[in-house]
DNA sequence: CTCTTTTTGAAATTGAATTTCAATTTCATT
DNA sequence: AATGAAATTGAAATTCAATTTCAAAAAGAG
């Protein structure tokens, strides 16, 4: 995201730019993955140590009522932050072994949610799915080990 | 679940039969919905004020490694339990306006989730699935509301 | 009953999430 | 550029559920 962009972005919601917002936002959205903030935390600092962990905590939640981020709370209870893509969705698949993430899309299974939740009265605003095993990888450590003992 | 049976279980998993695990096991085996542990220890205090939170706490704990409760979190972050019907399984639709929980069981949804997790190379162990939106009252409040203003 | 081990329960601890508040910064206005 | 109200920052404090600690009580094997 251009500067000038966040700035607009900010400016409408009737906020102040500053250099500490405008650090993390781009060392967030640059980033991938399904960060803690104490990991983004450690990477603004890595840039600037001055900034302090609060202000990472009140921009992150920024972000996400901007709808730049998405907060997500998997199976190990740490909230996790990741950027968004405009208009896209997706859910996860989680490794028990080696913790792995890995992002899938189908619309099969977004439009069979739907039917699920009209045939109980229900409409949807969001959910959350996730699917928990072993990846490839990790099942196959997991069988020859067995095989050994 | 009869205490005979419920001796028997303890037994085997080398632990001694208390007069606080069998209350706690009977007042909850014959609940449902989904109780915080704040919610249960308030329930088994009425019977016997003297059961202490801890003891509620790992009793539940020791029924969810025994499969006869199943812990949850939901959005609201705080951990709840539910007793388990052997061998079935469900998943949950939440309304953000009442709170209203649904439960709902859907092979078709199993299934696609199995195809998604495979085509991924992933052996799927458990998942979690929750929708949540409005419940058909509720989302006929919130409809009304805006059309008065 | 006796002894050893487990369990209990109150209190203490943990750790992430959130709030507080004084100092600092932004920015609209002069 | 200076002013000043309002927002922001960041360290510290607080919250609150989850978990651990530990001395006293209870279970149950022998
Ligand atoms: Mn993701
Ligand atoms: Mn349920
Ligand atoms: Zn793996
Ligand atoms: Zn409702």
């Amino acid at each position: 995201m251009k500067p000038d962009r966040f700035k607009t972005l900010i400016s409408e919601e009737g906020l102040k730019s500053t250099r500490q917002r405008a650090e993390i936002l781009d060392i967030f959205l640059n980033s991938t993955g399904h960060k803690s903030l104490a990991e983004i935390h450690a990477w603004v600092a890595k840039m600037d140590p001055k900034i302090g962990y609060t202000t990472v905590y009140r921009t992150l939640k920024l972000l996400t009522r901007l709808g730049l981020a998405a907060e997500r709370k998997f199976a190990d209870g740490e909230t996790r932050y990741e950027p968004t893509h405009e208009g896209t969705h997706h859910d996860h698949l989680i490794c028990l072994g080696c913790g792995k993430i890995v992002e899938f899309e189908d619309d099969g299974l977004e439009s069979l949610q739907d039917r699920i939740a009209r045939g109980h009265g229900f409409k949807i605003f969001h959910h959350r799915m996730e699917l928990y095993g072993y990846c490839g990888p990790c099942a196959h450590k997991k069988t020859s080990h067995r095989r050994k003992g």
